[in-house]
DNA sequence: GTAATCAGTTACCTAAAGGTAACCATCAAA
DNA sequence: TTTGATGGTTACCTTTAGGTAACTGATTAC
């Protein structure tokens, strides 16, 4: 079953431990680099830095160098990253559901 | 924004290298040990025993020690686990799309 | 009695993710 | 002229996920 190769394509996009919080972070309108590491409690700017990369070779942000004095750059959400909300709802959504199975009921065996 | 635990508890869930192909191969049928674990190559005894136990906890699947001569276990997928198939769904999706923005195109900037 | 099956456990090791802290250059304000 | 802000990089360390291989006890088949 490497029908799972897409699936694996996604896990790895939106995986990790920062990666969700920064893409908000920048839906949110946050645009430079320590603006994005201040909304951020605990981001360090190496983790930032890297993911940072790694969402733009994604295509979920972009990045742009505006020349000035002490060098500005703009990260900006793209379209394509807006096609993860539904994914992300539907993450969500399972969690909440998940969590009440949990901790809420008993009985759900199969057949 | 901790809206994100729901979401962190679903990747928490399904994440990982081994979690989904075993979950498949026990949709498929697979109901030993042994059997699940040929069912997967690379996969080791190890690592399933312990992802086992995991899919125990989370009502993913559920076992059952028969007791008889070789000591026969049998694992069966929880009806609560057929839920993760519209998640999955979604993450195929976006990942089957995902690549075709990568691969495919070339400019998608927002504003 | 030897091998092979069942369902795992245990100890040890490697690789990847993430954390800590110091540092770079450039510039503006105090 | 020292301090603080800008956007990062670098080296090193820890933690977690996963891999390797040997081993357990019970049973059947050879």
């Amino acid at each position: 079953m490497s029908a799972l190769l897409p699936v694996r394509d996604t896990l790895d996009v939106i995986g990790g431990k920062w990666k969700l919080l920064i893409l908000i972070s920048v839906w949110e309108g946050n645009k430079h680099f320590r603006e994005i590491e201040r909304s951020i409690p605990k981001l360090s700017t190496k983790v930032l830095s890297k993911e940072l990369k790694d969402m733009e070779e994604n295509h979920l942000i972009t990045r742009t160098v505006l020349n000035g004095s002490p060098v500005r750059t703009e990260y900006a959400p793209t379209e394509h990253s807006k096609t993860l909300e539904k994914v992300i709802f539907e993450l969500h959504n399972w969690g909440i559901n998940h969590r009440k199975k949990i901790f809420g009921e008993k009985s759900d065996t199969v057949s």
